[in-house]
DNA sequence: CGTAATAGTAGCGACTCGAAACTATTGCAA
DNA sequence: TTGCAATAGTTTCGAGTCGCTACTATTACG
């Protein structure tokens, strides 16, 4: 029992990442890339690994593993094993991706233009339709650290729970795939 | 001058739109083909053809093209070319297609569980970036028939004072590429 | 009339997509 | 300790998207 309104918020939703998708294709990155570099630029170095792009964003891991390969030839990111667990791989970002990611869109601004309340009450519609659409699936938040159920502050920085380590004050801004509603 | 709060929301859009595309590959079709069949199942008659596709998605023509045979190989929609002007091809969605197209998806569950205030702010707020968005890029608004400014309510029907053209009740509720905000 | 604009298509190369089959490492249990 | 299962990532496949450029057909207009 879907009001009229769902479809139309549903093909709002769809019709504006289209669009603003429609963009990233003229900076030499496709939809999928500019995903993929923008999740590894905002994520904590635990975070990295080619099946946690691939969770973020819903692909399999075969295709994450062929875009991160793309992004990787034009030296965007790069890899680098892990010495305790030789399966795994993290990715870093570089210098020139950090740019490409970070930069502002035209999706931005047109955001920018709305006042900020409603600017405030459209991000946490958006955010409550996020959960309801993971609960569903199953799958992971993939928050910022510092809202983490196990995230405990401790000044400017802060201390995980779950790992049982020391964070620095930029990583308790970052994603993680560990990450829990508190 | 973005705030990280314009960030944020670009991102939830984005990711929100992947994680629904995501499951558009289960049903035999991809993103693409999702969008184009949903629009062709919502426009009007005047409104169906591939350039009204392309410019409604932000695609090339080109592109748009290829989308649409696949469709038709695929049994979902059908052309059909125009006597008047023999250029011009306008597509047809069939039973199948229109079954596909107007089915629920995961992401309308999850929205259907938000409050209706919420919902309401939420349609409203995406509307208005929607518009800010096409306003900045010079897109059509692809809005519906009886919310455009050359509408004429006539009972349950209407009349289109840009095409002067009597218009029945069902076409009034469709898309229309002429649309222009009242 | 002829030239310009419009509508759509074809082919190219790079890439995504899921699926399935594959290698290498690590964990665990008998 | 040995052996099997789980995990992490890669490879290959075919279908299809993507922008791009070059192309045909039709229509509009001066």
């Amino acid at each position: 029992m879907t009001t009229p309104h769902h479809n139309q918020i549903r093909a709002l939703i769809e019709r504006l990442a289209r669009l603003s998708e429609a963009e990233d294709w003229a900076g030499d990155l496709n939809p999928a890339q500019m995903s993929a570099l923008s999740y590894l630029a905002n994520a904590n170095r635990f975070s990295r690994a080619p099946s946690h792009v691939a969770s973020f964003s819903g692909a399999t891991r075969g295709t994450v593993s062929q875009t991160l390969r793309a992004l990787e030839r034009k030296g965007l990111v790069t890899e680098s094993r892990s010495p305790n667990d030789r399966r795994s791989i993290s990715y870093s970002v570089t210098v020139e991706g950090r740019d490409l990611a970070l930069g502002a869109k035209a999706l931005d601004n047109a955001i920018g233009s709305l006042p900020p309340a409603r600017a405030q009450a459209l991000a946490q519609g958006l955010g409550d339709i996020l959960r309801n659409l993971l609960a569903a699936r199953g799958g992971k938040t993939f928050g910022i650290c510092r809202q983490c159920r196990h995230h405990e502050r401790r000044g400017s920085a802060g201390y995980c729970h779950l790992l049982q380590l020391d964070l620095e004050p930029a990583e308790t801004e970052q994603i993680c795939h560990e990450h829990e509603p508190a």
